[in-house]
DNA sequence: GTAGACATGTAAACTGTTACATGATTTT
DNA sequence: AAAATCATGTAACAGTTTACATGTCTAC
C-alpha cells in the first residue's frame, strides 16, 4: 500500500487506535525501506505523478513475527486493535492463544473497575458513567472473544 | 488528589484511555498551580512526607467549562471516556446533547467501516476480525448510549 | 476552470515516556 | 529487616503533530 492508502485504512479505526499523520507516517516509511524490512514500487503516471506502493518483504515478515511472537507490553485497547489487524500473520493456534489473552486481561480490568464503581456511587451518579461504560464496554469485548473462540475451537 | 490518587484512578482506565506517566503529570500539576487552575494543600505527615493535594479552583471550573463547551475536536474513543469522566461538569442537558452527539458519530464510524469490511471478506478472513471487532464494538457502545439517553429523558 | 480528493514530503514545535534520584510508610 | 507500596520530582530522549510546501487527477 501506499503511505496515503495505509491512511486512509487506519483512519477508518482512528477511534479506536488513532491514526498516525503523515509527518510521521512518511519517515517511518523511509526508515523502514532503509532497513530492508519493506520494499517500494514506485507507479509513474503520465507525468511525475509517483504513487509508491510499499510492500513487506521477508525480513520485515519475519521481523513482524518476531515482535507478535512477544509478549504484548501494552495492555491498551490500541496495541489489542492493532494485533488484531495483523492477526493473519498469526498461525490458528497463536490467534486462540492471543484472544484467551485478552480474555483475561479485559476480565481482569473490569473486576479492577468494579470495586472503583460501588465506593463512589453514592456521591455523584454522573461521574459513574464513565465506571459503568467500561463495563459495559469489557462485557461486549468478552462477548465477543466468547464468540470468536468458540468459532476458533470447532 | 494527589499526583500519585490521580495516576492510581486513570490507570483502572488505563486500557481505554491511558494514564499519563509521573514525568508528564507532574510537571502539568506545576504548569496548572502557576496558571492558578488548581491550589495545593501539602499534608505533611511526623517527617518530611509532602503529600500534595491538589484541588481545583473557580478559575479552573471556569477553564474546564469552557473546553467542554467547545466541539470536540478529537473523536477518539479516550476523548469521549475523558469527557464522560468529567461529565459531573455538564448539564443535564448539556450531558443529553453530548452523548447524542457521540451516538452519531459511533454510527457513523460504524457506517464508515461497513464497506471496508465487505470488500476484503472473501480473501483474508483473519484480517477482517479487526472490522468485525470494531462493528461489534460500535453496536455495544450504540446500544450503551440509548439506554443511558432513555435514562436522561425521563 | 476550479474545487476537492489524491499524493508525497520536511522542519519546527510540542508532548510524552523512560530512566534516574530520593525518601517515607506499611506489610510480611 | 526486607520488600512492596506510597509519594514526588527532573532531564534526556523519543515520538508525534502541526504547519508548510508542492503538484496531479477527477468530477462538476
Amino acid at each position: 500500500m501506499s503511505g496515503y492508502d495505509i491512511r486512509s485504512l487506519l483512519e477508518n479505526f482512528s477511534w479506536l487506535l488513532g491514526s498516525p499523520s503523515y509527518g510521521s507516517l512518511y519517515p517511518m516509511l523511509h526508515t523502514l525501506l532503509e532497513e530492508g524490512l519493506v520494499s517500494v514500487d514506485v507507479t509513474s503516471g503520465q507525468n511525475t505523478l509517483s504513487r509508491k506502493i510499499y510492500s513487506i518483504t521477508e525480513a520485515g515478515r519475519d521481523a513482524l513475527q518476531e515482535q507478535l511472537q512477544q509478549p504484548m507490553p501494552d495492555v491498551s485497547l490500541k496495541a489489542f486493535v492493532m494485533r488484531l489487524m495483523l492477526a493473519h500473520n498469526f498461525s490458528r493456534a497463536k490467534l486462540k492463544a492471543y484472544l484467551d489473552q485478552r480474555r483475561s486481561q479485559v476480565a481482569g480490568q473490569s473486576r479492577a473497575l468494579e470495586p472503583v464503581f460501588t465506593d463512589a456511587s453514592d456521591e455523584q451518579a454522573a461521574r459513574n458513567l464513565a465506571f459503568d461504560y467500561g463495563i459495559k464496554m469489557a462485557e461486549a469485548e468478552l462477548a465477543w472473544l466468547e464468540s470468536k473462540l468458540e468459532l476458533l475451537s470447532q
